[in-house]
DNA sequence: TCGTTTTTGATCGCTTTTGAAAGAATTGCA
DNA sequence: TGCAATTCTTTCAAAAGCGATCAAAAACGA
């Protein structure tokens, strides 16, 4: 697993014993002074560094990962996303779906990120977005940006809470492109995090039209806070893995629904 | 690995060690030093320059590579050199000055992100910016972030415009550390942009106390908007290049003033 | 070539990190 | 519940690393 004859330096050991962390879900104090030939004291202390930057949680006897939902963690982890080329294809045919001199919403989510890499060259558009990395992408040139304000949300790289609304309430949208953790028939969107759900569900108020894009593995899926209901959605863009069902019941429902 | 026996130039030497640490992700002082034959005060000093440059992230005993998301520094990385110690010195006075707990705002500009990549550890504070590079900068660890909503400048990679009053009429920070394009003493301070002045003005009502970072080379330079007057700040750090009748003139008329 | 500027290396306090030890707290087990 | 074993926190001192300073060496320009 981890072997090193040389010292090795203090962020590198604690960024070994976070990722050993998060991929285990657990370690042990006495494990991690054999594998990394520091005492005791010392692994104690990286903990708590690691602690305090919310990365992990001790307990008695080494530590733990802290409880954030899987599916969610998928997001920024590329590599092991299995849903890989499914997402790629659902953000090209959402591209489709944008006009010339629209203005649009992406909120987090990879899937919503992908759709931002498609709009460098589109000038034209002006795009509303509360999530850092879209920003990030088209830092250098694309569409107008307007940046939604709030405190950033490390796990999604999303801008939350209050102050949000403040430059929401002031914005309109054509379409709004929303990304969810998980989506079924009964409780419509939700989402991990109320602060999230809240600029969601803020931001379906002020859209002309609402567009989910959400890859098949999240149907039937229910996380923890609830975003909106189907009425608030008018269409859904998913792969042809989906379910019939979904298809079936949404459709009757009034959304278009598109298979990528 | 790394091996040379005839004296190497100080800009190779240090396109092996940014390249070396770009592969490797980490490296060692001590390493550096038997590889490239030179004292360990030199090794310094140049992974002090590469930090910088953006080029890598110091840590205690070495430097890490810096993470893969942070945003290009194209626009500021060549032309700059001559002043690149001294805004890394004006960086590190400014950091001195912050407490436990406070919440600042940084604006854009290359030595308030200096000074922001300064903060990765600082969990207790609280950071207020309109600096999209900042954010990014801060993005996987730090202060807690409240990231000014509004429309993104490309240019500075800052928010600006009508949107961004909506979060600052909302926030109260107690040290505001701003950049500025020139200062001089019969006019301020002034800035390229309208829309950029107008932020910066904006945050000066809003803080406890104004705190500006300039180099030397900004003295006497008069640029397109005016930003605020002296009245509105309280101490300026500089260089120790600052023209004596500016560090003599502020201080009378009750400006803190510190040459790093 | 000479004088100036830049780079380098050595030294000295100072800070950070580390490991060990002692007492307190927690856990497992009877 | 009480005891033993383990683990934790606190404290302290040693070690490693650091920034600042200064003088020597090297590079540069006239």
């Amino acid at each position: 697993m981890i072997r090193d004859h040389n010292p090795v330096l203090a962020p590198q050991r604690r960024e070994i014993i976070r990722s050993f962390v998060q991929k285990e879900g657990v370690v042990r104090v006495e494990d991690l002074r054999k594998s990394l030939k520091v005492s005791v004291a010392t692994i104690r202390r990286d903990l708590e560094t690691l602690e305090g930057m919310g990365k992990l949680r001790r307990v008695h006897g080494g530590a733990v990962a802290v409880e954030k939902n899987r599916l969610e963690e998928a997001v920024f982890d590329d590599k092991t996303n299995r849903a890989e080329s499914e997402k790629s294809r659902i953000a090209k045919m959402a591209y489709r779906l944008i006009d010339r001199n629209d203005s649009i919403y992406l909120d987090g989510g990879s899937t919503t990120l992908r759709l931002a890499r498609l709009l460098r060259e589109r000038t034209d558009l002006t795009l509303v977005t509360n999530s850092l990395r879209a920003a990030a992408e088209l830092a250098e040139s694309g569409p107008r940006i307007l940046l939604i304000g709030g405190e950033l949300r490390r796990i999604s790289q999303t801008m939350v809470g209050p102050l949000t609304s403040a430059v929401l309430g002031q914005v309109r949208v054509d379409k709004a492109f929303m990304g969810t953790m998980g989506f079924c028939l009964e409780n419509g969107l939700t989402t991990t995090d109320p602060n999230e759900s809240y600029v969601k569900a803020l931001v379906a108020e002020q859209a002309g039209r609402v567009i989910l894009l959400a890859d098949s593995g999240k149907a039937g899926k229910v996380s923890f806070a609830r975003v909106s209901g189907w009425d608030k959605v008018d269409a859904l863009i998913s792969d042809d893995n989906l379910p019939g069902r979904f298809a079936k019941t949404l459709r009757k429902r009034g959304l278009k629904v598109r298979l990528a």
